[in-house]
DNA sequence: CCCATGCGGCTTGTTTATGGGCCATTTGCC
DNA sequence: GGCAAATGGCCCATAAACAAGCCGCATGGG
């Protein structure tokens, strides 16, 4: 018995994660290169680049982020060099905020 | 016998997965839900988005898009409504450029 | 037009992630 | 300080992703 099916992803993640495809599948093009030499440079079988351009969901993120750093596709709309930066701000303004969340009431209850 | 452990990712793609994580977090606390919230909403246990807050690469890149949705962070630096539209153009795109690519030389030869 | 080659799809076996449970610890509100 | 709740970590069974190899078809250059 199958099981009911996956619950299905909101179309805003079906479509990002199509552009992304897309994206990545015409930096590929244009740099010229094969699907082998792309998957063989970022250690993924043949297949999984062809899933990746796809834009399948059930891609592991890793593959898919090193896919698109080999070519040339910039993840946060933001050059290599600055990603540490950003990242270290980041993690910088996680020490600030709480470890954990308190129940609030009810979800959203604001009936005053 | 093991095998050589995956090739590990560039670090590009490692502080990407770390930087997306931690703004899925800094998104979830701000906005005072539970992991148990969050990872009901998008279908997901509760262990896999921990894992997706801590940037695990193994993470599938649908589940973690979704949360990233739930929890309003955007993927492309983009309005949520302006993606559809930027999807399609990139499709057009697509259209436009060669369906497979042809053998360059020798990956850069250009001894001349 | 012909041919080499890139591509997409399929199958199979194996690795791996995921879900669900549980526990210990930390956290924040009262 | 006390407590209920949130979190993080671990284990196990199952489902799913992944690699590898093969196919025929499409494609674009010579």
């Amino acid at each position: 018995m199958p099981k009911v099916l996956s619950p299905a992803l909101s179309k805003y993640s079906r479509d990002a994660l199509s552009l992304l495809g897309a994206l990545i599948r015409e930096a590929r093009l244009t740099s010229t290169l094969t699907t082998t030499e792309v998957s063989t440079r970022a250690g993924i079988s043949r297949g999984l680049l062809q899933r990746i351009e796809r834009g399948d969901p059930g891609c592991g993120i890793g593959a898919v982020f090193e896919v698109a750093a080999i070519v040339g596709v910039p993840l946060f709309e933001m050059d290599e060099r600055l990603l540490p930066a950003r990242l270290a701000r980041q993690t910088e303004k996680m020490a600030l905020l709480p470890k954990s969340v308190r129940a609030p009431r009810t979800a959203v209850n604001d009936d005053f």
